[in-house]
This record gives C-alpha cells, sequence and structure tokens, in this order.
DNA sequence: CCTTGACCTGGAGCGCACTCCAGGTTGGAG
DNA sequence: CTCCAACCTGGAGTGCGCTCCAGGTCAAGG
C-alpha cells in the first residue's frame, strides 16, 4: 500500500536511480505506478522484487536471465515449473562459482604466506608462484 | 627451461591466444620471449604468472590492480611489503565477496524451497519474494 | 621448394550493465 | 504563488575485458 518515491525505492533497494529506469525501461520491472504529474511511485510488491533482482544481480545471473524470469512470473501459474528450474539452475551455477572462490582464494592465502614467511626484503631470487609447494602448472 | 608455444601456453593457462597477446600487450605479462622470426616462447615462469593471473581473475581483481602488482614484482625485492599488503587486501574483499555470495544463495535457495512446497501450478495470487518467511524489504 | 597451419601486428568492434546528460516538468514547503 | 529540489524523457557515452579482423609472416612436414 505504502508507495515509495524513486529516491526512498533507490535507498532500500540499493540500486541507483538511472539504475532503477533502466531496469523499467528494458522491461526487468514492469508496470510501476505513476502519480498523475508522471512520476513513478514504487509499492512493496516493486520493492520485493527488486530485493530478488539484488539477489540474481549479487550472485552473477545475467540480466537476460533475469528478464526472462519476470517475464514468466507475469504470464502466471502456469509457469511455476520453469520458473524454478531456472533458479535451481542458477543455484547450481553459483554452487560452482562459490567453489572456485574458495578454491582460488586458497591460493590467494597460500601466497600470502609465502610472503609473510619471508619477514623483511630478502636477497635472491624470485618467483611469482614459487611458494614451494607442488607444481606451478595448475590443470 | 622448456617453452611453450603460444597454443599450448593457452591450453595450459586457460585464456585464450587473445587474451594472452592482450596481456602482454598492456604490460601485464612482460618480456615474453621470442623466437628469431618474432613468435612468442612461453617459459614455466611465465605460466605461473599465468596461473597467478587466472587466481586473481576469478577472484574478481581488476586488471589495473593485477598489473600494479606485476609492475611491483618487476621493481625488484624491495617491493615485497607492498605486494603481501596487495595481497592481503584483496583477500579481504575476496572474504567479503564470499560472504555475500553464500547470505545470497541462501535466499535463493529459500525462494527454490518456496517452489517446492508448491507442487503444481496452483491458484490464487504470485508473489515475487512472498516466501512467508519474514520482512520483504532488506534494505 | 612448397604448402599449410600456426602465428604475427595494429586497430576496430563487441557485450554487458549501467551512467550521464540536456532540457524540460512536477509538487511540496514556505 | 513562488521556488527549487526531485523528478521526467530519449539518447549518447563509459569502462571493462576481451574478441575479432585483415593482411601478412613463420616454420615444420612432405
Amino acid at each position: 500500500m505504502t508507495g515509495y518515491a524513486p529516491a526512498e525505492a533507490a535507498r532500500r533497494s540499493g540500486f541507483s536511480l538511472d539504475t532503477l529506469r533502466y531496469y523499467e525501461k528494458i522491461g526487468l520491472l514492469a508496470d510501476v505506478g505513476r502519480t498523475a504529474g508522471g512520476q513513478r511511485v514504487f509499492t512493496d510488491d516493486d520493492l520485493s522484487w527488486l530485493v530478488l533482482f539484488r539477489c540474481l544481480r549479487d550472485t552473477g545471473m545475467p540480466i537476460a536471465q533475469m528478464c526472462r524470469y519476470a517475464e514468466l512470473a507475469r504470464e502466471g501459474e502456469h509457469t511455476v515449473d520453469e520458473r524454478r528450474e531456472l533458479l535451481k539452475q542458477h543455484a547450481a551455477q553459483v554452487e560452482e562459482q562459490m567453489l572456485l572462490l574458495s578454491r582460488q582464494y586458497e591460493h590467494l592465502r597460500e601466497k600470502i604466506r609465502f610472503y609473510e614467511r619471508l619477514p623483511g626484503p630478502t636477497p635472491e631470487t624470485e618467483q611469482p608462484t614459487a611458494t614451494p609447494s607442488g607444481p606451478a602448472v595448475s590443470r
């Protein structure tokens, strides 16, 4: 019921005004209300969509796919299966992403440990990944 | 000692040929060897740099920062402190990133659970985030 | 020697997700 | 009623990280 002015919606969603307008322009966020004079009024429903978009965006979903999802949702109840599948597929990709990220994070930590084992600028050779910890070549 | 042809280096590093050339062009990868005729020859050292770049890239470090790191490394041993700090700062950002990612992943899972609780296309209203699970507004 | 596939260069182009701008309108406070 | 900050529109511009291209060169097998 409560309506939010653009600035307030931006503040609450964490998206910029321009991004909100952009999302509407490309049809990601549809049917945003307007005042008589044409200024946008965001509802709680719009806000919860934005929360979802933030979640999907933060997890790396491309905008095109978010559009697809939103479109399906607008099409009605008979698309729930497809929507669920879309989200499940995305979740699987996020899992992969998390795995890769934590693996690479470990490499990074190892490299930092290497730097911490040499207290000050020592003489001698410098290799980038030559933390003596295994074969340098990955895959 | 072993030298790798461009295609082999690409295969081993997982970067495309174009990307390897690009990295050299912008000075990220420096002093790549050449044959008499001008064709690149990658060393194991180059390869280990590429492994590092892959790690940093996969964890979201912008190229400019990788360049900074590489430049420092080329400057010599007196930059180890700065290099360590650079990596530590990045690691901190990666931690944040992982936290955000897993939090948003949880939201995603919750949404999927919501979809799984409704077995087939049910009638009635459809709300995007209206998993009855708390305030919709996240900030 | 000839062929052919891998390689070279400089530079243009691309896809994504915004972000910025000019020039005009709206609407609530005083 | 006046003011001015917040808003509107369409469209151009940006930053990043590649990716592609044309037109030429290299080098190993036959």
